[in-house]
DNA sequence: ATTTGGTTTAACCATGCGGTTAATATAATA
DNA sequence: TATTATATTAACCGCATGGTTAAACCAAAT
């Protein structure tokens, strides 16, 4: 809380005057950040929507949203790892109260597509679940696979650029029909 | 310390006094446990090795084991994302001096799978990742797929097993050519 | 000018935790 | 048995940090 109050260069009390707590503080976040996020996924989902077209677009609006808010995810694995329950009910909270955003048409969506025979994956669980791995884990990851590789990556942009891709290429090829 | 001296139904003073530091445990674990780990990955990697193989094999190897040691993860998550400098020195260091796994000579047999027109990544750190993504993302990022779609998972042992046949065919049918 | 209500701050409190220490118990050795 | 090296413990230290408080500041309303 004093890093973050030195941050806006006001006092710490500052934040606990306007948050009452740093959990309210974070949800606050979370809830303006997933505002954000779930704004563009939104807007890529419509009824027309192709599978191919959605496992391009997911990826790219994924990996640039969490290079473009790089303590997001540290904070939110954090949580994820240590008392998952907070987290999942924050955000289970936000999205089904406060937010547009509803999973259970895109799920409904994605049933659909493999009943149609477009895709392979016929639990949408596990569908959406291999993309956010792919796309996640260009961030948690990449340290420990150059650490591991010994190869270092030189440039950030060309390294996303190159992530991208990859993913795009293994969803498209692994999961359409 | 204090908890994991009274796991081990000892004083916390003797886990300074055998090893000297809380860093030092920790990569004193991480020595154990990564020699495991490779052990169980060396033993697949041979000459014959066929890439289809190894897609199928590796992330079976690498969730199951993950299950078997579910504080593993937490811990070095942790430390890749807020120091990652600590856990990859202390990574690298493990893995080029202490353990016979080597992972170049792994680099060069996928960069020739790809060179035969076996597998479509060029990259083989990018082939890693996609690989390693997959199967780890089964454990940080369940909690939240779960509560963004509100589908609790009922048996663990279900969906490893639903997991990792969802990853080998996402890998099989997408890297392979 | 004085009251009032929101705003801001420095100082403080309590707790958790990595690490130390000095003293004691125990086993090995001469 | 006396000595020495090794194990073991309770108590303590210092620092970081989430959270609180009481007082001061300041603008607008009376």
């Amino acid at each position: 809380m004093e890093a973050i109050a030195r941050g806006a260069a006001i006092n710490k009390a500052m934040l606990f005057y306007y948050f009452s707590s740093k959990d309210n503080l974070y949800r606050t976040v979370l809830f303006g950040v997933f505002s954000e996020f779930f704004g563009e996924i939104g807007r890529i989902i419509s009824g027309q929507l192709t599978p191919d077209l959605f496992l391009e677009k997911f990826p790219e609006i994924f990996i640039r949203f969490i290079a473009r808010h790089p303590d997001l995810l540290r904070i939110m694995v954090f949580d994820l790892i240590h008392n998952p329950e907070n987290v999942t009910t924050a955000m289970a909270e936000i999205i089904h109260e406060k937010i547009s955003f509803k999973p259970h048409p895109l799920f409904e969506l994605i049933r659909r597509w493999h009943k149609q025979g477009l895709v392979s994956e016929s639990d949408p669980l596990h569908f959406m679940m291999n993309i956010v791995a792919l796309s996640i884990f260009s961030f948690i990851g990449k340290p420990m696979v150059e650490a591991i590789s010994g190869i270092k990556v030189t440039s950030d942009e060309d390294f996303y650029r190159k992530r991208i891709a990859s993913v795009v290429n293994v969803l498209q090829r692994g999961m359409l029909k």
